[in-house]
DNA sequence: TGAGGCCATAAGGCAGGGTTATGAGTGCTC
DNA sequence: GAGCACTCATAACCCTGCCTTATGGCCTCA
């Protein structure tokens, strides 16, 4: 069975994102009628509002007194499992919110799919917390398009992937993805006491990409050098659907660091070494060659040096 | 400002997650029909609700043919967002039934805060995919009571922290967790080549949690030896108001790694090594001294197996 | 003892989302 | 080429849920 795939529906039992809000918005604020004022409704529409998310999860999240509310113990718990939850919807506004703006927006950025996938969305959130008046566009695009764009001061900010910037660009590396062999965790590999080799990698078949993809095109040209690759086990047509298939044991799948990072932390998929074989690409801002991002652009760029720092190591 | 605090409302724009759902089930099955009797809903309402989705996000998801409906690659990219979003929410919706879960469940588990805080909510996602059947319950205790209901037959597995297991338990570490200094991106320490040493960090002032708060007297036990800690820079009562303290600015803190994992990996804080002064604890998986934990529980200490696995090195 | 904070309840209105019934378009099959 | 099976959209209707305002009880503090 697929981990994405799911079988029973949360929907019913799950609590209105802005039912979760107000609760965040309570415990910080000490009182249902502050935070009904911050969330702009009534106060007794805060207090029904936290009556159905108590009778939904079963137990008294508040211990309301005739002085404020707080959080019961299990209230903290909830709260500490619902604030990643608002993030990732936060992320994903942010990403609907820049993917919505029109094209003379203050901040035009055009990324690579990757990037607009996986780093972004952090960068726009983070972003619209210190600019709030910032309204950002984002167009995905390959680096030529990227570059044409910039060149013609159709974009303010790129975002490419690749071993350098395109021509007519300046450059700044704002983090690395690497190709990474994953595994399910019972699979053989994952206990694995010495790193895999090439070699190996490249004689065993593997749950690839269709042809043509980017990243199957990088794989294979690297694992020529070593015999490979196999006849792939199986052919997808998505990342996703690659790492669902990885994730159910169908065999090893080679993916970008970035998108198989949840699954590593979570456990759901093992990262297996590879000695002998590093497929590295950086992932760069990219400008026109000669100027300096000023303004949005500019801070767009600092904000992504504090993940580049980080990733470095 | 801090990163937490929700100035503007989100929920206005922000889809319904049995929307989103719905979107992920359109892309998986190719339908909207398909995916309305998977969702259980007729097929005019799927149609009427991924209508109101493309009318909120500002552009069309879903390219609808005669024989079906594909998503478009804004569509690809917003259901790549909505995943983690979606993940979230079955993390939550798996602790709260635990949490609400009678106590004559069939696997009863009682954890340390943090266990039950971090790890535990994918844990149960996973054992819940695996095992449909087995209803779970959760308790959160400290290391006496969790061994007290264990050798009282009222709890089939626990988890703990510290150095060494409870008397009378059996234990294997299932992940360990260490007190990790961090600061705002901005902060000078941010920007060392050097590590810190334990002397410096005994000196600086920090944001600390209150007086009494477990991982305070840990570390100033530790600090003791370097002629530390100095005077708090601010007490704070909640590990996510230090958080959110250290985020804006206000100085350095020193967290669980566990809490911070996300901060780190977004940006919004940076972890500053220490040279000499590592605070590891091992968070384990106890049973009954003697004995075999079997059924469910055994279960979910494999699944347990394939993060400490991951996070040993 | 009154003022002002807290929260809960009650009554009424609006709207969004659900349903069924139906129609138009495409492609497969006989 | 006619029928069928499938796609999705529209229309009419209903109902549940959530909001509002108005009110009341409780506690604390000046």
């Amino acid at each position: 069975m697929l981990s994405y795939a799911e079988a029973v529906p949360l929907s019913s039992r799950m609590p209105d994102l802005s039912s979760l809000e107000l609760l965040l918005a309570v415990a910080r604020l000490g009182s249902l009628g502050r935070a009904a004022r911050e969330a702009g409704i009534s106060q007794p529409a805060a207090s029904a509002r936290m009556h159905t998310l108590e009778r939904l999860a079963g137990f008294p999240l508040l211990e309301r007194t005739p002085r404020g509310s707080v959080l019961t113990p299990a209230g903290v718990l909830v709260t500490d499992w619902a604030r990643p939850l608002l993030e990732a919807a936060d992320e994903l506004d942010a990403g609907l919110t820049a993917l919505r703006e029109d094209h003379d927006s203050r901040l035009r950025v055009e990324a690579s799919l990757t990037v607009a996938e996986y780093l972004l969305p952090r960068w726009l959130v983070t972003l619209r917390d210190a600019r709030p008046g910032v309204s950002v566009s984002l167009r995905v695009a390959n680096s030529t398009d990227v570059a044409a764009r910039l060149l013609a001061g159709e974009a303010d900010l790129g975002f490419t992937e690749g071993s350098r910037a395109p021509r007519g660009l300046d450059s700044a590396v704002v983090a690395r993805d690497r190709l990474t062999v994953v595994v399910a965790p019972g699979h053989p590999w994952s206990r694995r006491r010495s790193p895999l080799t090439a070699a190996e990698l490249a004689a065993a078949p593997l749950v690839q990409r269709e042809q043509g993809s980017g990243t199957r095109e990088v794989l294979s040209a690297a694992l020529a050098a070593h015999g490979g690759p196999a006849a792939p086990l199986l052919e997808l047509a998505s990342t996703t659907a690659l790492k669902a298939a990885a994730v159910s044991g169908a065999g090893p799948a080679v993916l970008s660091s970035l998108a198989v990072a949840d699954d590593l932390a979570s456990g759901r998929l093992v990262a297996v070494e590879v000695a002998d074989l590093t497929l590295d690409r950086a992932l760069r801002a990219v400008w026109p060659h000669g100027t300096q991002p000023t303004g949005p652009a500019r801070e767009l760029l600092t904000l992504t040096r504090a993940t580049a720092r980080r990733t470095k190591p």
